[in-house]
Parts: C-alpha cells; structure tokens; sequence
DNA sequence: CAATAGGAGGCGT
DNA sequence: ACGCCTCCTATTG
C-alpha cells in the first residue's frame, strides 16, 4: 500500500536546521531554521548542511524545541522562527545525530564513540516524544494517526487541534472540503495560498505526521525496526475503538499528559486522584474539539462533570476548591 | 464576576 | 437508557 504520504522521494531543497546556541539545555529559543535568504520573519541565514542533518528535521524538530521548553506544545510559537519544510525526506537513513547537527557542544573529555552513544538515546528519546505526542493528539481527536486515511472531518478537526495547541490564526475555512489525500497531495506553496499567516507552519506540522505515519507503517512491515516504537506507539484500537469517549476518560488522558496540558489541567494529588483545572477555557476548548462541539464552554463541562457526582466518578473534595475536583477511583 | 450547584428538556447512539 | 449538551436560576466566595 504505497500511499502518497510515504512518497519519501529525494528532493534538492535544503531543508532548515535548528540550532542551539549554547547547550539545549540552557538555552530558552532557537536560533532559526536554515534558509538561503531571510525569511519575512526575520530569519537568520545560516551555513547549509549535509545530508545526514537533513534527513532528521522532519520528524524531529519538535523535539529539539521540548529540550528548550518545559512545554512541547509552545514551540513553535515560542521560536518564532521557523521556515516552510520541503517535502521530508523521510527516515530512510535515518543516521544517528551528531553533535553538530543538533548544534551544541557536549561537555569537553567525551570521546567519539560516548558522544555516539548519547545521541543515539537523544535520538531516541526525540523519535519517542514526538510519536507520543501524535498518539495521545490520536486518541483526543479520535483520528487516526496517518493523514492519508482522514476525512473531511478528521482534517478540520486536526486544523482546529494545531491552532489551538500552537497557537495559531484559526484557518479552518481556508481548508475546507479537503479530506486527508487532498491535504497530503499539497505542497507548502499551497499552503501558503491558503493562508499566507500559517500555511508554512501548517505544512510542517503535517509534514510531521505524515513523517511519523510513515515510519510507523516502516516499523510495522518489519523494515528499519526502531528500538521501542512499539511501545510507545501501541496499535491504533487503543486510541480509535469507535467508542464515544467519556469526559472522565478526557480529563485523565490530558492529566496524563502533563508535558503538553500541564499547563491546563494538573494533578494537585495524584493518589487521591484530586486535580486541577487551571485553564478552564481552554480545557473545555479542548473538549469542544474533541467532541465537535464548537460552543462547548466551561459553564457546560462544569455541569457535565457535576452530573458525575451521582454517579460516583467525581466529586469536590473533602475541602472544597475552586476548579479543583477528585476521582472517586483513582487509578 | 466567575465558579458552583442542580433542574429540565433535547439529541444522538 | 445513557451520556452528554444546552439553557436556566439561584447561590457562593
């Protein structure tokens, strides 16, 4: 099944590169994505790459940005600065990360074959925060994880998902009546006449799960096996069981996620199974995606969750806060 | 003013 | 029947 989306065919541009300007740890923004002239957003123009650097940014510049930040979810807003992704190259060399091509500078004494060991867990660690990231999106949007097989729907509802999580202009309309084959079958210059604001980030987080997609349906046939994807990306009927999801079961899957809903929604106790809405806007945002309910408000989640009392799966806690509730069964 | 509480009717599965 | 969604009034901090 040779889908269009795993098209990984070679192709001449050169692809952007970020970089870190001290250690990814101790920096707070990249520095920009590689582009042969600057960019209108004030790219920097930097050296071009090899080859072995290019072939890794599709998939794993996301994950650079979540050793910058405490939240994955911020970060391409936080960079400012990323350039349209050409068409991804996809994994097929897929070669281990040198320092050089992540940009930074390991600490002085480690020699060739330590620092070739490290990157291959940061490489893998990377590979795995992005694929998580995509199947915990999967099971909150209740779509698949390849773009190819999504509907009309399935695409608006990934376009709502990724404005919201990064921030974006709201571009839905600009991509209407195309379902998943259309959207694959673009190019980032299409994108762009779409919508000029966004399109090239649109594009590159598309190019990202079609990336993903790809590697897994990779990993699946048994080719280029990856070390632990299996795990971190279980089978699809986890996240797609065409049961409808109960709010209960939301709530948990974004409390278990706190790298990316930390920031609206935490646990307060976790053993007690208390947590803590700390965004309500956006948690019922979140829900109203999830369950194409465009005029979902907190006002009516609040009243859904109350209608949990009686039935014993949450309630208040014994001291009674504002937007703090507690699973009567925690896990 | 936002959160809390709960009644009531409607809707899709 | 169930699990919300929506709208509502009243109350609370």
């Amino acid at each position: 099944m040779g889908s269009p989306g795993c098209d990984c065919v070679g192709s001449t541009v050169d692809l952007p590169l970020i970089t870190f300007t001290e250690s990814p740890h101790s920096v707070s923004a990249p520095r920009a994505w590689e582009e042969d002239t600057k960019h209108p957003r004030g790219l920097i123009s930097l050296p071009k790459h090899t080859v072995t650097e290019r072939s890794l940014q599709g998939v794993f510049r996301p994950c650079f940005n979540m050793f910058l930040t405490d939240d994955s979810s911020c970060f391409l807003k936080k960079s400012e600065a990323v350039a349209p992704l050409p068409p991804f190259k996809a994994l097929e060399q897929c070669p281990a990360i040198n320092s050089h091509s992540l940009g930074f500078v390991l600490p002085s004494g480690l020699d060739g074959q330590v620092e070739e060991c490290c990157l291959e867990q940061v490489q893998s660690m990377v590979l795995g925060e992005v694929l998580k990231d995509i199947e915990t999106a999967c099971k909150l949007l209740n779509i698949t994880p390849d773009p190819m097989e999504w509907n009309c729907a399935n695409v608006q509802k990934w376009l709502l998902w990724t404005e919201h999580m990064y921030k974006l202009p709201q571009v839905g309309k600009m991509f209407q009546e195309l379902n998943g084959k259309d959207l694959c079958s673009m190019t980032v210059e299409d994108f762009m006449q779409r919508s000029v604001q966004c399109g090239d980030l649109m594009f590159a987080h598309l190019d990202i799960w079609r990336s993903a997609a790809c590697m897994k349906q990779r990993c699946t046939l048994g080719d280029n096996k990856i070390h632990g994807t299996e795990e971190l990306w279980p089978e699809a009927d986890s996240c797609c069981s065409g049961q409808p999801i109960h709010l209960w079961q939301f709530l948990r899957e974004l409390l278990l996620k706190p790298h990316n809903y930390g920031r609206c929604i935490r646990w307060m106790n976790k053993e007690k199974g208390i947590f803590k809405i700390e965004d309500s806007t956006q948690v019922a945002r979140l829900w109203g995606i999830r369950k194409n309910r465009p005029a979902m408000n907190y006002d009516k989640l609040s009243r859904s969750i109350r209608q949990y009392y009686k039935k014993g799966i949450i309630r208040k806690p014994d001291v009674s806060q504002r937007l703090v509730y507690q699973f009567v069964h925690p896990v």
